[in-house]
RNA sequence: GCAAGAAAGUGAUAGAGUGGAGAGAUUUCCGACGUGAGGAAAGUCCGGGCUCCAUAGGGCAGGAUGCAAGCUAACGGCUUGUGGAGGCGACUCUAAGGAAAGUGCAACAGAAAUAUACCGCCCGAAUUUUUUGGGUAAGGGUGAAAAGGCGAGGUAAGAGCUCACCCGGUGAUAUGGCGACUUAUCACCGCUGUAAACCCCAUCCGGAGCAACACCUGAAUCGAAGAUUAAGCCGGCCCGGCACCUUCGGAGAUUGGUGGCUAGAGGCGUGUGGCGACAUACGUUCGAGAUAGAUUAUCAUCCGCGACAGAACCCGGCUUACGUGAUGCUUAA
């Protein structure tokens, strides 16, 4: 994986929530801002809309998957480093993974596409 | 009807964890095992282990349990039985002590709900249409429930008022059984239901939990000692004081790390004992232990088209959820 770790305090999800650069899809929400660390950090919200653990935890998997795929790709330029935090919403468990791709990846790039 | 069990497979690509080496939050390389989610991991309803705290002994309060004998580390669990209920049957269900210790409650209906008299029946009185005093509980009607049933005697009419038989209860004796209980005889009684109303009786129960607990690191801070003048502050300088630095000791925070942590009241097989739960001997077998939390993502193929559902200290149960396929024995037609 190229590499990520885990965002863990609340205090960095609300700073996220308020300053960060936001987009809405139908399967995800994504916010986004540049850190001062040298590494990505990533959040993942599954709430309990999304259903039980066994729902939940597959959503964030998928996610988790998704990530560390577009973080490899081309258009993902690098250079700087970013916090995620990403909401997993209820069709994220059982949508086809292609629609989920896209959601994610549309609201990826518009995030980030603010930022720049 | 019962019992016991399964909980899709295969391949490809990418990734994760674990071990080692470099590197030093990220990351790079190598290797191994083919390694890894449940029957309920769930609900957190009981019981136990383990840890810490409390504890002379006893009682009250409070809570739990409630047919018997057994099994078990223990249990509110299980087994085999007893009584009761259901089913043609295989079989299933049962929170099953006490209402004859006391208190409470019993809507509506009904005359009356633990004590009574609306209609009726009988006797008397007045009036002769009826009214009124008394007796009675056979009959009517109400209700979930109405004074044990039926027959005879008895009576003005009736009534366990008396008697025979039956039904039920309590007690005593005897029979069989470890026991719950069973069967029989005798005596007394005829008493509404409700204890998942209070209550009474018997038995049991200290509290909190792995975010327990132990250790390491050691921020601000306190005390003591020391050291440097080239270095901060106090006035121009020295001394001195404060701060900084070093050492020792105290106290130890949010955070972080390590242990606790997984081989266990374990599974499987065979033998022995027991109707059985289970016990025991021997043999054999095993390996998630994460910590924002891994145990996958995507595609292909296949078919029966994939239910309920995600370990978090560990075990024994209970309860609840659950698509499909399939096994054995038995019952009825």
């Amino acid at each position: 994986m190229s590499g990520f770790v885990s965002l863990k305090k609340n205090v960095d999800f609300r700073r996220l929530y308020r300053r960060g650069k936001t987009c809405v899809t139908s399967c995800v929400v994504a916010y986004a801002l540049p850190n001062r660390e040298n590494v990505h950090r990533l959040g993942i919200t599954a709430g309990k809309k999304v259903g039980g653990a066994v729902s939940r935890n597959r959503a964030k998997r998928r996610i988790r998957a998704l990530l560390s795929e577009f973080l490899k790709t081309e258009e993902f330029g690098g250079g700087r480093n970013f916090d995620f935090v990403i909401v997993a919403r209820a069709r994220a468990v059982n949508c086809e993974h292609d629609k989920l791709k896209r959601d994610f990846y549309n609201a990826m790039r518009d995030a980030l596409g603010q930022i720049k």
